[in-house]
DNA sequence: CGCAGCGTTGATATGGATCAACAGAAGTGG
DNA sequence: CCACTTCTGTTGATCCATATCAACGCTGCG
């Protein structure tokens, strides 16, 4: 049941930057547990200075943050791979809460192990922040699709996006895959309303782009799409850095 | 007129964590010259491979993207010790144009010297990687803001960041700040068109949050702007590190 | 002097929010 | 196992906020 970072079949995915044995070890010995959480349970919250920091395993969840009236803003969807709570034992405070959107299995990581990081693995360090780097480049092209895309670009964009991040991870065929977010999920993630959301996904479909029917996401004419939202492919998967 | 480290004035500044003495060392010899920008020209252009790696020294910059149809977003303000350019060092590629907006002096940085830095100074790389991780919080905020915010509020927001980045670097006075923005940048920034952004300044006026008169703006009730605007105070500036 | 850029305001059009309604699915409790 | 409730996808009607377009005076500059 519990799964050893040397067998890891994560790993084996072509999203990561190879590891050397002595970087890995480490890797294995930084693990503290596993856990599980069910769908729409939160895994971390907002202003939290107790966060631990661990690798999501399997399942999908996403970052958030929420304002006083009750609305939601998701920053990011997290796929498995993803590093969670390094803001916290950087800085001390989690400033966004995350949730799990399918059942999520995750690997905990022994946050005082992070100082020797440093120390120990320089290379393995300088990974990890190739990683926020290339994060950033992410956050910033969401910020672009927010501040002056349309909701249906804005759509395109995320799903042709997601589409590259699990084709990476082996997680979907060349022209779809399974999405398991509801209307209220998209539409928090691109900023819209909900019935907008419906629009898009009409306007999508009518435009030949894609269709999302069942939970299940088919891309019909990639290329036309990724003209018309502007999508700019992600950097080398070789920069990112499983821990 | 060349400034050495040792004697930084930046570095009195409260915004930046204090440096050991071999830290600030390496900082000096990694400092490779010195480069004057008038204002609107661009110091990086996106997508460029050869770009440097660069220290705000004095003067005020901007990070943007473009879309084809010539709308621009400004993902971000730089202020003087913001560095900028790691995204190329470390990924080999920048995604995202910088443009000076006032005169900017940079202290320019020998990329092949970050290799050496996590090799040989692991709290120093330790402190760039917490720097990064509260530039990815104020990134979220930015979301949050674009997201799900009306202009009016997305306008406080931004404005009451500047403020306290501004008040930690000495360079604003409790209750306003000299802004070197037109309406413009302002509008390019929070997401708006500029007809728009102007309606916003005069609604902050109505509401008697702030006033910009002049390239001067004025507080005039920080707490029912905070308050409005749902403004959270920025991390520990011990975290952010001066390189 | 003429021109270009910028702040500013106003008129109009429209895209997206909001609200409402409903059907089907899924979960819940008796 | 069924009735009931809740959630979710979906569509439509209405309204309003914001974009778009236009105009103009001002300033700085060539």
């Amino acid at each position: 049941m519990f799964i050893d970072c040397f067998h890891c079949p994560l790993r084996a995915a072509v999203a990561f930057r190879p590891m050397a044995p002595d970087e890995l070890e480490f890797v294995r010995r930084t693990k503290s547990g596993e856990r599980h959480y069910p769908p729409q349970t939160d895994i971390m919250i907002e202003g939290d200075p107790h966060t631990g920091t661990c690798t999501i395993f399997s399942g999908w969840a996403f970052r958030y943050k929420m304002l006083n009236n009750g609305s939601r803003q998701i920053l990011d969807v997290m796929l498995p791979g993803d590093l969670m709570g390094l803001q916290s034992v950087m800085t001390g405070r989690i400033r966004h809460s995350v949730q799990a959107m399918t059942n999520v299995r995750v690997c905990n990581l022994d946050t005082a192990r992070f100082n020797d990081l440093f120390k120990i693995h320089p290379s393995l360090s300088q990974a990890l922040m190739a990683t926020l780097l290339v994060e950033e480049q992410r956050a910033d092209a969401r910020l672009l699709m927010l501040g002056r895309q349309r909701p249906t670009e804005r759509l395109g964009y995320f799903l042709l996006e997601l589409r590259e991040r699990l084709l990476r991870r082996g997680e979907s065929a060349d022209d779809g895959y399974s999405l398991p977010m509801n209307y209220t999920h998209l539409s928090d993630t691109i900023g819209t309303s909900r019935s907008q959301l419906g629009l898009s996904l009409r306007e999508m479909q009518e435009r030949k782009w894609a269709s999302l029917i069942g939970g299940r996401l088919t891309f019909l004419d990639i290329p036309a799409m990724k003209q018309s939202c502007e999508y700019a492919h992600l950097p080398d998967p070789a920069l990112r850095t499983l821990i």
